[in-house]
RNA sequence: CCGGAUGUGGUGAAAUUGGUAGACACGUCAGACUUAGGAUCUGAUGCCGUAAGGUGUGGGGGUUCGAGUCCCUCCAUCCGGACCA
């Protein structure tokens, strides 16, 4: 009997479908244990063998937890909202929630096919009413939410409207120090307006509305987050982003910056993921100081500067403020203005992108000083564009002789250098050293730097100067697009002034529109329908990860239409137990979850505040392009003509033969012209000059033809319409060989290999061990297809222990020996090792390696393939079910029990072991472990060969090592 | 420039706490069965050497009876952040 893959397959399938098998609940008496992939955007292209590696890694490792007794939340979904599918609207007329559908059925469809233990009931798809109405519920949970400072967490917005009526705002100064208004009593606050209440309440809320510079990309009239900008470009379609004063949605996300840090050192993330957050939050500690300027055009002007060098007090040469900086226009004197305007202009005039890609160094002057608070010296103001007016105050104390920045700049402008770290500053490189004795600094001579900042800071408090401070390279997040396909905002706009709507009005529907283009003065789509603008409902929309930033919670519970997730289901399943994802959404979904996380925790809607336990990178999978090299007609016109018509089907060389000749490192254009004159003559063109004009394109040619890198040369004819019908070839041994590289899986590189093809060639236990087969999860590879077979094969072998081709069944019910249930036990405690810590690629190893055994042993023992079917469940579900259900077990073997191994089978008892003698070399000796220490020194004391070594010397010791090997030292 | 990770055969890779490096598979070679083989099975396969033997985990150094594994240093590759004061 054959092993038939497709029909036991899907035979399994729809029963696994009639049975409800993989339906979970969420009361048990086991164990909860969840699992999580990263849900996919569903894109038009569908799945390629990238994609579905973290999730055979993570329906492995869920079916693992449930054959050892877990109650085990599998879930999948779909970001729905975002970008492409609105793009695509744009330019097919086609209703993105239309176009999104057909995606996801194709989808859902390809990972059907893969045999995935999803619970499909729990599937969620973020643009789905039923689900964004709960993201507009908890939008407005933030939005009625302020960061309490004193108690360290989120609260209602009512708990700070109580503390304003009765002790103004003394107790919760107004964050942002740009607001008109700083500080109020109750009696002030009572007497407010309405508008001025709400414009200062909406300084403290969590999801808040304000006017800031934003990344502006007009290619897709949009607004990006800082993450989806990439050297100053959208990181969707690479259009030029520009810096852009919108009236924006905000996330507070800076007041939890602090316990975002802390929180990764409770998590398992791994050291690269926790790097990356924490650089992208960029705490960092030190001082503001504020310097008295002196300039004839501004009286009683100070310029505050921040500084994480506050012992650096004395080096300070000169000051540099942004371009932006508001104090540019008043301190600037007389002299220096036309060159201050002129630079101000300059820096107007060049983009970020110029700004980032040619660091030159450029500056003017200003004309005013500073005065060292310390001692009284004067310090020139300069103006320069590599101080940001975004981070800190936009101002700094420039410390030429410590700073690398600083010096070059000094050096650039002839502004002379104090050194304040004597032998550490050689004069020609800034030396941002810590460990030096500081000279030239008035008070703090002969003062180590490490204790000097403290010093400086403990004087500046002292006489009101300055203050510790701590800052944040992190801004507030961006949380709304001037676009169509995502969440509205349920949010009422009256007199100016932005409102919750109620709870009951949820969820607020996205309206139908004409045409999805934006609305006037870069509003999004919404702006265009009236009766929208009419009700002055927010025409913005959230962002791609409004939906995705609570998701996880909305599987545990998501039929629930009371509640985004009843709370003592959340308290059941609790945190994700191993979440398997890319490295890219690192600094975006990542945080932004665990930001919504805390602030739910806060509120007292769920109770934990890091909503991953652990989280599991699963490398990417790259394409492995292949190239075929067209000799093209060169030359004259003339020559071009005649060979067009000599040679008039196109000519492919083969890779080795380019590498020969042409390949750039060793050219030889004259013996190629040489060796195609033999088969084509006249085809390459010699000029007056003797040059010959050689032309050859490198096309990617798709990998589905190419075996390794042998051109299936019949089916490339065939390919792309026959564009190559009549292609000639000259090979190299009689095969065409093609070039490679790894390049990003992309169709437009013809190196995409769908899974469908894979899993109706070999089938999907075949697929699925053959992707986690390729190696770690965790290490990018590129796609290759050869090993297959060898996977294939050995699940060909499996079935041969149950059945023969010719003899049907050979199974039979006779007791193991004990080298039989050795193989068992071996595997049993390897298989469990292997998945347990995400090695699934040694536990395809450790089946092959049973298999091979067991087949050297003629076993067909019930006994032991019953147990063996057990371990490869997780693996190849598939085949699995068919042969338990062969062996006449009646349940599914979804159901079975996890074996556990016996220690007597695993450790064994005898054993030829070595003895090594000064570690080197080595000799056997026959021991059984039962015996005792003594006995073995004994047994190696009067081996021949010890004695021969020893030479009647006495052993400095002998060393037992794992029980395995002994080393004798002379 | 800073930070993180990784370097093992022709290839993908094993080696879980420092203990016989290269498991398992691909590829290659040889053989068996076969009209045939892109089926199946058996054997060989790190490198040098006919062999005995030597040598070998990016290079150099160190700790140790013993190092792929630990420490120092250099080199290479990949990823991330880059004017953040």
């Amino acid at each position: 009997m054959e092993y038939k893959f497709r029909e036991i397959e899907k035979k399994w399938q729809q029963q696994w479908i009639n049975t409800n098998a993989y339906r979970v609940l969420n009361v048990s008496e086991k164990p909860k244990f969840y699992v999580l992939d990263m849900f996919p955007y569903p894109s038009g292209a569908g799945l390629h063998v990238g994609h579905p590696l973290g999730y055979i890694a993570s329906d492995i490792y869920s079916r693992f937890k449930r054959l050892k007794g877990f109650n085990v939340l599998h879930p999948m979904g779909y970001d729905a909202f975002g970008l492409p599918a609105e793009q695509y609207a744009i330019e097919h007329g086609v209703h993105p929630a239309v176009s999104t559908d057909q995606n996801i059925n194709n989808f859902r469809r390809q990972l059907d096919n893969i045999g995935f233990c999803y619970d499909w009931d729990r599937e969620v798809r973020t643009c789905d009413p039923g689900y964004y109405k709960w993201t507009q519920w908890i939008f407005l949970q933030l939005f009625n939410s302020f960061y309490n400072r004193k108690t360290n967490k989120a609260e209602k917005i009512d708990v700070l409207i109580a503390s304003f009526e009765t002790e103004g705002n003394a107790s919760h100064p107004i964050p942002n120090s740009q607001f008109p208004i700083t500080s109020f009593t109750a009696e002030e606050w009572k007497s407010f307006d309405e508008k001025t209440q709400q414009d200062i309440l909406m300084q403290y809320r969590l999801a808040y509305c304000g006017y800031g510079e934003v990344n502006w990309c007009e290619a897709l009239g949009t607004v990006l987050a800082n993450d989806e900008v990439v050297n100053g470009v959208s990181e969707r379609g690479g259009h030029p982003v520009v810096k852009k004063k919108l009236r924006q949605w905000y996330l507070r996300i800076t007041e939890y910056a602090d316990r975002l840090l802390e929180g990764l050192e409770r998590i398992e993330f791994s050291e690269s993921m926790k790097e990356m957050q924490t650089n992208w939050i960029g705490k960092s500690s030190g001082a503001e100081i504020e310097f008295k300027v002196k300039s004839e055009n501004a009286k009683d002007k100070s310029l505050r500067v921040y500084t994480t060098r506050p012992d650096t007090i004395f080096g300070v040469d000169f000051m540099v403020v942004a371009p932006e900086h508001e104090l540019v226009d008043l301190i600037k004197s007389n002299d220096q203005a036309t060159a201050v305007d002129e630079y101000i202009a300059y820096v107007k005039s060049r983009s970020e992108r110029e700004r980032q890609a040619e660091k030159k160094i450029s500056g003017v002057f200003t004309g005013a000083y500073a005065v060292n608070p310390f001692n009284g010296r004067e310090i020139p103001i300069w103006i320069s564009e590599y101080v940001l007016a975004g981070y800190g105050t936009g101002a700094i104390m420039a410390v030429p002789c410590g700073d690398e920045r600083d010096f070059k700049f000094a050096q650039h402008f002839n502004i002379p250098i104090t050194n304040i770290i004597g032998k550490h500053f050689n004069g020609e490189d800034a030396n941002a050293t810590k460990d030096a004795i500081l000279e030239n600094s008035g008070f703090l001579n002969g003062t180590p730097m490490r204790e000097a900042a403290e010093i400086v800071i403990g004087k500046l408090e002292e006489s009101g100067i300055g203050v510790r401070k701590v800052n944040y390279r992190m801004r507030d997040a961006a949380f709304s697009r001037q676009r169509y396909w995502g969440e509205p905002f349920p949010i009422q706009w009256k007199d100016g002034t932005a409102y919750a709507l109620s709870e009951t009005e949820l969820p607020l529907l996205l309206p139908e529109v004409d045409s999805y283009s934006p609305g006037p003065e870069g509003e999004g789509p919404l702006a265009n329908i009236p009766e929208w603008v009419a009700k002055e409902l927010e025409t913005n929309t959230m962002p791609g990860y409004a939906g995705s930033s609570w998701y996880f919670l909305r599987y545990m519970d998501p039929h629930n239409d009371k509640a985004f997730c009843d709370r003592s289901v959340s308290d059941y399943w609790n945190q994700v137990d191993i979440y398997i994802g890319g490295t890219e959404h690192a600094v975006g979904h990542l945080l932004y979850s665990r930001m919504w996380t805390k602030a739910l925790y806060d509120l007292g809607h769920i109770g934990y505040d890091e909503p991953f336990k652990k989280l599991v990178n699963q490398g990417m999978i790259q394409g492995s392009s292949r190239f075929v090299y067209r000799l093209n007609p060169e030359g004259d016109e003339e020559h071009v003509n005649k060979t067009k018509a000599n040679y008039p089907n196109p000519i492919f060389i083969s890779y080795g033969i380019y590498e020969k000749y042409i390949s750039q490192q060793k050219a030889h254009p004259h013996e190629f012209k040489a060796f195609i004159d033999n088969k084509y003559p006249g085809f390459i063109f010699t000029d007056k000059m003797g040059a010959d004009h050689i032309s050859i394109s490198k096309l990617h040619v798709d990998v589905n033809f190419v075996d390794g890198y042998e051109l299936d040369m019949d089916a490339f004819k065939k390919w792309r319409n026959h564009e190559f019908a009549g292609a000639e070839f000259i090979l190299e041994e009689g095969k065409y060989i093609c070039g490679s590289e790894v390049e990003k899986m992309s169709k437009t590189k013809y190196n995409t290999v769908n899974p469908d093809d894979l899993v109706d060639k070999y089938g999907a236990d075949t697929f699925r061990m053959y992707e986690m087969f390729l190696g770690p999860v965790e290490i990018s590879k590129p796609w290759d297809t050869k090993g297959i077979e060898g996977v294939h094969r050995f699940l060909k072998k499996l079935w041969r222990l149950f059945y023969d081709d010719l003899k049907g069944q050979v199974w039979n019910n006779d007791k193991a020996t004990d080298a039989e249930l050795k193989v068992l036990h071996k595997t049993i405690k390897k298989i469990e090792d292997d998945t347990e810590r995400f090695s699934f690629n040694t536990g395809v190893s450790t089946f092959m390696i049973a298999v091979n055994e067991l087949s050297d042993l003629k076993c067909n023992k019930k006994e032991i393939l019953e147990q063996l079917l057990i371990l490869l469940t997780p693996y190849a579900p598939h085949v699995s079910e068919e042969l338990w259900a062969a062996l006449g077990n009646s349940g599914s073997i979804l159901d079975a029990s996890f074996p556990k191994f016996e220690a007597k089978y695993v450790t064994e008892s005898t054993k030829d072991y070595p003895v090594a003698i000064n570690g080197k070399t080595r000799t056997e000796l026959t021991l059984d472990l039962s015996i005792t220490q003594a006995e073995v020194e004994a047994i190696v004391l009067n081996n021949e060969t010890v004695l021969k070594w020893l030479d009647g010397k006495q052993p400095k010791k002998i060393i037992y090592v794992k029980n395995k090997m002994i080393n004798v030292v002379i």
